[in-house]
DNA sequence: CCGTATCCTCATCGATACTG
DNA sequence: CAGTATCGATGAGGATACGG
């Protein structure tokens, strides 16, 4: 189909850019959080298992950066901070799911890939039949 | 509509997990490279820019090892090596197609955030009203 | 409650040099 | 041509302590 897409491509480059927005280990954990509601900060610590004040205050920051998040100040007291996914945040969900989907689905056979790769290494890979060495499963 | 996805749903560790396989510096390229023809190592290593001889070897594998990618050996002398998508590596293409057009539709709007928001962080965020600090654009 | 400031560790990655 | 081996720099991210 496609004629190999050069990786200085609006595509590539445009690929690389949200792997670099939402690549990092906590934004995408984040973001869903926010799908539904909007949440307090330390509700959010919570909710994201093994999250640090930290990276959550930085992932939130670079977020807002973004417009993905905002940021709402009530003067309570003690105060009490709510994050929202924006309107572009929201739009964010789609290819995400899409994405989540296509793991779903093929999780298995990648996993099937693993052990069959891992298993040949152990055998220091040998038999190889007239300069093909590839993994065969199934 | 979708009540809030908890992080520990399969669709957050699913899309966690492919980011992880797709996030990193290098494997999009090499994907994207390969989404039309099979391509040999000095020519992969050509035509990404900035890639290290390490990097696209490391790489490789690891897509080779998830069964993304086939690596044939052909005796030649001197030895060439044939690198190609599989099945399932080419199913990957759609969702990365679809991130990609998320970002180039939205790049604009980011970019945006990003100057508003750091414009403010210059000012030293001074005037937030009924303690509301959220970022204003448009 | 919601952060910021420091320190420290570990993985990632580039550069370089060397083999089949 | 297609790698492997080694080293060093950089930075992401956790732990902890403190401030508004």
């Amino acid at each position: 189909m496609s004629p190999t897409l050069d990786p200085a491509s609006e595509g590539c480059v445009a690929a690389r850019q949200v792997l670099d927005r939402v690549g990092d280990k906590w934004s995408i954990y984040i973001v869903m959080m926010l799908s539904g509601e909007p949440m307090r900060f330390n509700q959010l610590k919570r909710s994201i298992d093994g999250i640090s004040q930290r990276m959550l205050t930085l992932t939130l920051r670079s977020l807002e950066r973004d417009g993905l998040v905002t940021r709402t100040v009530f003067p309570t007291v003690p105060q009490s901070v709510e994050y929202r996914l924006t309107a572009l945040g929201l739009t964010l969900l789609a290819p995400v799911k899409t994405l989540a989907e296509w793991a779903q689905a093929n999780a298995e056979d990648i996993q099937n890939a693993r052990f069959a790769f891992d298993a040949i290494s152990i055998n220091s890979e040998g038999n190889a039949t007239a300069g093909v060495t590839r993994v065969r499963f199934g």
